[in-house]
DNA sequence: GCGATTTTGGAGTTGATACTCCAATTTCTC
DNA sequence: GAGAAATTGGAGTATCAACTCCAAAATCGC
């Protein structure tokens, strides 16, 4: 699967296909996102969509592909990586961030992606497991150097940790989505920082 | 709007239409549920489904009210008030429980709703914001029992910490319904029962 | 610049979906 | 048991959404 075919010009068009599709599916879900939809917001014909996609599933696909990466980008960038409650303490304020921005709309694009295809498209819901692995396998990363350097106490599980943490995140997410409000988000993951600072002593 | 005007026989015939579309949007979603499928599954012709429900919001709505009832439900079943450390345990148990039946399908009835209705259907929002206020209302109330009984520190946050049980309890749901196994569930709530618990000393 | 390949435009087709309508039947009230 | 009201059956409609097709135009390698 080389990207090798595809000329500049095609290559833009194929991504503005993506983000655009992208935008509405994590908006108000896939199924009500219709393919004339994408193709209003990404301004191109039907035959120019269906000439880079066989079809919605794929399309699906690609955008869960694309919002995966950028997502652990966030994670990454600007932040290093979460090895320390300062550097929580900022990733934090960073998804904060993020959701006032937005009004608190669509939640976690994952999160959004998941709930919506997990029952109904299986391939799906295994490429969104995947994702949520890596994301899983990035916090945990992080608890682990904290362990490490003694920030943790020696007997705590940083699988675990990571896994309530992620949890904490998503339903902060889901609960600040639904209430229009960024503060279940932020309570949610300060009250596992706050556990984490709890098990240093 | 009394629910004088139906027969014995029409409010079973209603029952059935919301219960079989309740079923069918909390799984597949509510874009992806058909007024036809929901007529096979309650096994009625269109003109009944019509007559008690004058579209597809009506339904929905119906069904945002009963999985309400049905969740709350389950709070109080069995379980008196969430008021210790150990019926907290219990609540855990219950609802793991539930899941694993279910073999780790659709999630939390109210979160896959919340999550796929939320951009899409303003009405549905505030319904299901309303919905989770209460649950979120019943594990506060637990909490404060528990400070004002000494099993939880003085200085502790019911409200706050309510907010991020209620989250690790969603964001669990959700990581076990995109992984197929109830560990995130039991982890996310455990973590933070320990969270709790580590606040009595 | 030229030929091969990629990219694009837009009309058309097929199937599904939400919802309507009216007459027949059952159920309730008294 | 009679009349009114609630309930039910099923055929029908208008709209919309996914996807197809073919020919024209732009782009790339040389």
């Amino acid at each position: 699967m080389t990207t090798q075919r595809l000329t500049r010009k095609g290559q833009a068009t194929r991504d503005r296909i993506v983000s655009a599709a992208a935008r509405l599916m994590i908006e108000q879900g896939v199924a009500r996102t219709t393919i004339e939809d994408i193709q209003a917001a990404a301004g191109v014909s039907p035959s120019q969509l269906y000439h880079y996609f066989p079809g919605k599933d794929a399309l699906v696909s690609a955008v869960i592909e694309q919002q995966t990466a950028q997502v652990l980008e966030i994670q990454h960038s600007g932040l290093g990586s979460l090895d320390s409650i300062d550097s929580l303490t900022n990733w934090r304020d960073l998804m904060v961030g993020i959701l006032t921005d937005v009004q608190c709309a669509g939640g976690c694009p994952l999160g959004s992606l998941a709930s919506d295809l997990s029952e109904s498209d299986p391939v799906a819901r295994i490429q969104l497991a995947g994702a949520f692995e890596q994301w899983e396998g990035l916090i945990r990363d992080g608890l682990v150097q904290m362990r490490d350097r003694g920030e943790l106490a020696a007997d705590a599980d940083p699988a675990e940790l990571a896994v309530a943490m992620l949890a904490a995140v998503q339903g902060g997410l889901l609960l600040s989505q639904v209430r229009r409000d960024p503060a279940p988000l932020r309570i949610a993951v300060d009250t596992m920082i706050d556990h984490l600072h709890a098990l240093t002593r």
